[in-house]
DNA sequence: AATGAATGAGATTTCATTCAT
DNA sequence: GATGAATGAAATCTCATTCAT
């Protein structure tokens, strides 16, 4: 009923918050975008969420959901270094959008590091769930003493690999960069 | 005399505006802050910029000229790959800066690139001047075949750095990654 | 509801901007004094109207709506012939406005041709309704062929009269004109 | 020498300052506007005029010389009649220039009442030169009776053509009215 | 509770006028 | 005296947030 409405309202909100700030930026923002982008009226909006700032800490805290979901998902392979090889798979396939958009978690910590936003820190979490995740990984492959330079390797390649698509219109970079750093993985 | 004057108040503008651009982001950055930053007053910004984007792209095209004189400077070492590695060392120096408010080329790219701003393009350019640059020393080192790719990767490494430190507060990141980096320039 | 009280403001603000646009011209005219005039917030304006243009192309609207209007009630008469005195009496009507501050359409052309308003075509059709409408009147009264130069001499008349009488400070010019075109009007 | 300078100075602003008020308004055109038409550096305006008002003044007082050297042109023509048709024949040669920017002499008069300018009166003045001069004519036609009646038809249809042509884009609009009107007088 | 309208602080921009050399 | 630069008040426009129904 009404409970259920009113979650369905704000899981619009957030998937349109979510799309809108990855595509525009969060500065570049406004609420009446969300809105809009929802199909939520403007004063609904803050009904759900009481300041800009509290959509986007939602946004946040759904990215956080998103990634651990994914980890868990790909905890179904045995296989450590396969789990790593099925993000960089994830990369080939969002392609168009890396390429357009850039990556989303570093998108919004970069956004709110930049404007002083408190909740900085909690975006920049989003980046360090993967390292961290990357870590347990490469110890799980019998590397724990190497296992934090190889995952921040592993993950400054995608981000660096991302970031340099996203600026340049170079058709083929993604692809490249993704393939060495298969090749990488698969040496390890 | 005026000539003189007017110079010296762009420059004020200039180099303010570009560390403003660089610490805050251009959304998060008010005329009014450049105008305090330089000490100018406001409306004189408007007499040398007759609009933000004006000024904008002033900004960028110093950050052209600057990366171009850093690329005359190491063109004096004979050493193609101690050009390169110069450049490792220059992300050692500016680690704080780096750590910070991460790199001011990508930043400056990635904001225009979220506000659709029509000077994106022209920002992208400052990487690819990376890029490009890193390419001819690959070529001079007899490596004209896989140049290109060498030279992404070593820009895509660098940005990847950059970013990771940026983002995560771990503060020997950097130094690991440059590190590792340079290792894999010997090497080539 | 919330519709109606929008309707309200709305047309609270387009009596307000045709009023003040006609007696101060519209480069004259801030939307402070719109804002002020009509009692609404200046924040507000921009709410209704996105931009001061769209404000203007608002006033263009229901300026051509309240001439039609005038048309129509006029229609009720079936003397064409009367129906183009019921405007030369209306003149003198409106003699002191007309005096003080000329036509407001003919104002309102005027100043968005010079400001090189991409509205001012719009707004030169305020006089074209004019020319329209008295050259079906004397085409009615049995003079096709030469309805449309006819029509031009009623409107030219009409409207010198109200420069003039509107540029000197002459009390009984516009009455003087006004007869005259009666008199010629009759003998038609 | 130094005065000599001056005065051709002053005579490039007058001349430019015209031109840009006729063409896009007084309240549309900037010192800056002037000062580029003129090819006189903008600090170099305030030289010779104290205040925008102090060449709008000017501006006004060259328009009335202008006007009556035209006066005393035609003097030359003994016949009164012929001198009136010399304006209209006038009308005529200028038709492009009216059509795209309309009277000059009613522009600024309609531009300075509007602003509530207190050099609107003295703007007036300038279509009222027009009047007395054909009152003038006709009572010299031996109409002195109706010399001033006639006298203001004469200006209001020239006036109510320019305005017309001015609004509207009918390329014959004023080709009609001036013969009409010259018609008219032939018929005094 | 839901929502279109209202509000006000602040950003960009313009420009007549003054300044400094 | 001549002139490019500087100044500040004011205009247009934006938007997070609050209000009123």
């Amino acid at each position: 009923m009404n409970q259920e409405r009113s979650k369905k309202t704000q899981e619009k909100l957030l998937v349109a918050a979510s799309q809108v700030f990855h595509t525009q930026g969060i500065a570049n923002t406004t609420l009446q975008d969300v809105a809009r982008a929802s199909g939520v009226p403007l004063g609904n909006v803050y009904y759900h969420y009481k300041t800009k700032n509290d959509l986007v800490h939602a946004v946040i805290q759904a990215h956080k959901a998103d990634i651990q979901a994914g980890f868990d998902l790909v905890q179904e392979n045995p296989d450590p270094k396969e789990r790593l090889m099925v993000f960089i798979q994830n990369g080939r396939k969002n392609k168009l959008t890396l390429q357009e958009y850039g990556c989303p978690y570093a998108g919004i910590a970069y956004d709110l590091e930049k404007e002083k936003n408190p909740l900085a820190e909690e975006a920049g979490s989003l980046l360090e769930m993967w390292i961290e995740f990357a870590q347990q990984q490469f110890t799980l492959l019998g590397k724990a003493k190497e296992a934090k330079e190889l995952a921040e390797t592993y993950i400054t390649t995608l981000q660096g690999a991302y970031l340099l698509a996203h600026n340049s219109g170079a058709k083929q970079f993604l692809e490249r960069q993704l393939n060495r750093l298969e090749l990488w993985l698969k040496a390890q």
